[in-house]
DNA sequence: TGACTTGTCAAACACTTGTTTGAATTATGT
DNA sequence: ACATAATTCAAACAAGTGTTTGACAAGTCA
């Protein structure tokens, strides 16, 4: 008998009730948390023995950063940070195409809509497991925003100008996940539903950043 | 024998587990969510006996819906929603003031943070307790900033373009709040420290909302 | 084939949870 | 002072939790 399984799986394909537990975890986490989740609940959607997050991660916890780096790879392979967009396009249109993207990944449905769960849920209780997620995923992708930014400013990427407006623009987009409830509740029919209410969003949201940018006076220390 | 308190007492200074409960509840509330938080930890904050809350509030959940509403008027009574500024003032005053106010209230320290915690969570898990907090204490909010707004796009209030820069303006100070976690480890020094760099923050986010609102372009349907 | 590993399963274990109980204590009103 | 209500307390309860166990089946390689 062995408690943890070999460190390396020689056919990955062989082994589904790992996948299926990640997944139905994925699920389970991101409706409920941490320590909402039940294994039970979990096996149970997996199709799997109660035993078998014991054997497979060793306790809940592993397979909980499991399930986060899952969510990680995962998303950055359905979502590139910036598509489509040509190196050498005016820094207006790679605005357009980074926020436009940004909405996208955070108005996502389907199978994979948990991932945005499980990470907002990591804003309130952050796990050691957001240190990488924060260097692996987000600093690449702020930093593109920031090269945007400075060459719309006409400033050098270090400018104290370029973080702010950054977050400025990261914000508005944001916003709308973070503070769903409020704003459905607010106005029950004023999230964006389809792909044309995005665009709109996007559009106003670049349009916003852009007015704000070319006329915002410079900051003093 | 009774199991439920009168429904009105009498001496409300004279019931002190009643408040002892409801301030440690916040707290661990804050910390943990409704399911973390165990009523063991919350009464042996407030060191009382462990049937104390089944007794004063009737169950846990209970407890939780009454801590709610007890942030809430907590909240209202120490910030004030436009505080000092006259009636008659320019609208681009009334907006430095409602930013200012809404990230001290969101960078707020000491004994009452907790109900920024609590409010957080709802974001993600809303109760009904969110339905009441939306109507009671968000709605008139947002409405004295879309009026704020209206006046500066010079447009009546119900125009989509106040609806969007209102949206965009609230995200920006919000976004601090939610996304601390992210921002602090991008950023580990970055995050405003003290009453002045609260006051930068709120200089640029008015800036850059005012230069955005002057110089956006109406939206097309 | 036969020892050996890998994976699954139902059952049980040890522990924590929210809640209830009934007695003990304190406050209140006449 | 007395009787009654209000409140607190330690102990126990029933239900749910993550985890462990040992048996069992299926594959692997000598």
């Amino acid at each position: 008998m062995k408690l943890k399984p070999a460190v390396e799986l020689k056919d990955e394909s062989h082994d589904e009730t790992r996948r299926h537990l990640l997944e139905a975890a994925g699920e389970v986490f991101a409706e409920g948390g941490f320590r909402e989740a039940t294994v039970r609940e979990i096996c149970r959607r997996a199709g799997a023995n109660i035993a078998a997050i014991n054997y497979h991660f060793g306790d809940k916890e592993t397979l909980y950063l499991d399930v986060l780096r899952y969510a990680h790879g995962k998303a950055l392979e359905k979502y590139p940070p910036l598509p489509g967009v040509t190196e050498g396009a005016p820094p207006e249109k790679k605005l357009r195409a980074f926020i436009h993207s940004l909405l996208l990944r955070i108005f996502d449905k389907g199978p994979t809509a948990w991932q945005g769960k499980v990470l907002l849920r990591e804003m309130i209780e952050p796990t050691k497991a957001l240190d990488s997620l924060v260097e692996e995923r987000m600093r690449p992708m702020v930093g593109q925003l920031w090269k945007i930014v400075a060459e719309i400013l006409d400033c050098p990427v270090n400018d104290e100008r370029v973080r702010l407006c950054g977050f400025s623009i990261v914000s508005q987009c944001t916003f709308y996940k973070h503070c769903s409830p409020v704003v459905s509740r607010l106005f029950p029919d004023k999230l964006p539903q389809d792909a044309a209410g995005i665009g709109r969003l996007a559009d106003h949201i670049t349009n916003f950043s852009l007015a704000a940018m070319k006329h915002v006076p410079p900051v003093k220390h």
